[in-house]
DNA sequence: TTATATAACTTGTACGTACATCAAGCCATA
DNA sequence: TATGGCTTGATGTACGTACAAGTTATATAA
């Protein structure tokens, strides 16, 4: 029950988008539905196509239905889009640190998955995979801002060479050199009491507290590309967020 | 340099999209000039005013241009934006708890602001403000899992008796009162060794690491309108986001 | 059974036309 | 001078047509 005063949009299209909105929010047309061709709901409403497809485009960029060339228009969420959003200009704002600090290979290794990663690295166990182990150093000081250990499947085993010499993450290697495209980034922080292997690597003392940082990197298939976990010392590393209100409201 | 070797665009929109933008960033048209009309672009390309509408709405969604009936197209940006958006329903899914715990006041205290809490409050020093100091609890449990040190300018103080009734969060409750809409949020992220006072409320042992999480929130006039400091004990605290490619892309 | 080709259907692109709506400038009249 | 109405030019809406391109299911052939 909208309790709209004011003078609802007139256009055709307008309507038609929100009866549709109307229909997915109420669960008419359900997630993962395909709505009818363009051509149905042109004949439903007694409108052109093209009137449709504007309608259509309004539901698009709202993020409801996602449309595909030779499938129709599917739903993709039942409610409307969020109003705070915390925008990036490349995922490296994410990591922040990657930009302003130098990596240093600890070593590398490959592994055979456990029952116990398999979870974290969204694949089935005895699969293979590389894992990374690396430090980061600020720009000037000796003493490392970072352990990081970092999983990735074996096929990507080509990126190893690059990562030294490379001023990019891991993941826009990836992306690069085997045209793979990251759609969504999966990111946990905690506090922890660093391992005795940890605080050697950091040169901090025994039960030190630490940050852990998580991220893994999901592909277009909802595989995972990348995982990566990195333990900063609670000294050096502070982890900051601007959230703003979206301006489309 | 863009050093892309798959197969360009096709399609002509696309093609005059890529112009314009490049034309955008390059400068020959700068922010705040109007485009040619579409007409005009129609005639230059050799293509119809439907196909440059096309090529005008991706720019739109880009956010580099804004067009107006009656008006034109005018350069809004001149650079484009950003790529990846961590997305919030509400600002509440950035306490993620708050909607699963619930709060235990510990005490209230109106405070002068000092030289150095100034800064963290964004206010002059000498101001008065209220300090409100509370403990969450899980929904099922008597330990808590987090401490909180929450201050509010003292003419929001009217907010004090709704804090134990109202599952809202304190912003939410000054957003409704005092008509203030909160713009923005920032929000830090640390790992620290607890206080003796903090681990005495949470029922740790001492120095016994905790993530510490300080949010400030920006009203209107880039005043800060709150300003929450929360220490969550290592073990019963993660701090999950999503991050997804945006899809206008 | 398997692989391939075809057909049907969907959205995407692109052209055309016409009129509506809005903003701004011009000009004549009060 | 000031105000109203007119003209002009811009985007917005809406209809039409046609074909291209992608996906899927079916039919066919090996």
């Amino acid at each position: 029950m909208n309790t709209r005063v004011s003078e609802p949009p007139r256009s055709k299209h307008a309507l038609i988008a929100e009866a549709l909105s109307s229909d997915i929010q109420g669960g008419k047309y359900k997630v993962g539905d395909l709505l009818p061709s363009e051509a149905e709901l042109g004949a439903a409403f007694g409108v052109s196509r093209h009137t449709v497809r504007v309608a259509l485009r309004t539901l698009n960029s709202l993020g409801l239905v996602i449309s595909q060339q030779g499938v129709g228009t599917q739903v993709h969420k039942d409610q409307l889009a969020s109003r705070y959003c915390h925008a990036f200009n490349s995922a490296s704002d994410l990591l922040q640190y990657a930009t302003s600090t130098k990596p240093r290979l600890i070593d590398t290794l490959q592994i055979v998955v456990d029952p116990e990663q398999s979870e974290y690295l969204g694949c089935k166990p005895g699969e293979h995979w590389w894992r990374i182990r690396t430090l980061r150093f600020a720009a000037s000081g000796d003493t490392p801002v970072a352990y990081s250990e970092i999983h990735i499947p074996l096929a990507f085993g080509a990126v190893l060479a690059d990562i030294s010499k490379s001023k990019q993450p891991i993941f826009a290697l990836i992306e690069e050199r085997f045209h793979e495209s990251i759609v969504e980034i999966r990111q946990d922080i905690c506090a922890i009491t660093m391992s005795n292997d940890e605080t050697g690597h950091l040169k901090m003392p025994r039960k030190a507290p630490g940050l852990e940082i998580t991220r893994r990197y999901i592909g277009k298939s909802g595989r995972v590309l990348e995982a990566a976990r990195s333990v900063h010392p609670s000294r050096s590393f502070k982890y900051s967020m601007d959230v703003q209100l979206n301006h489309g409201s």
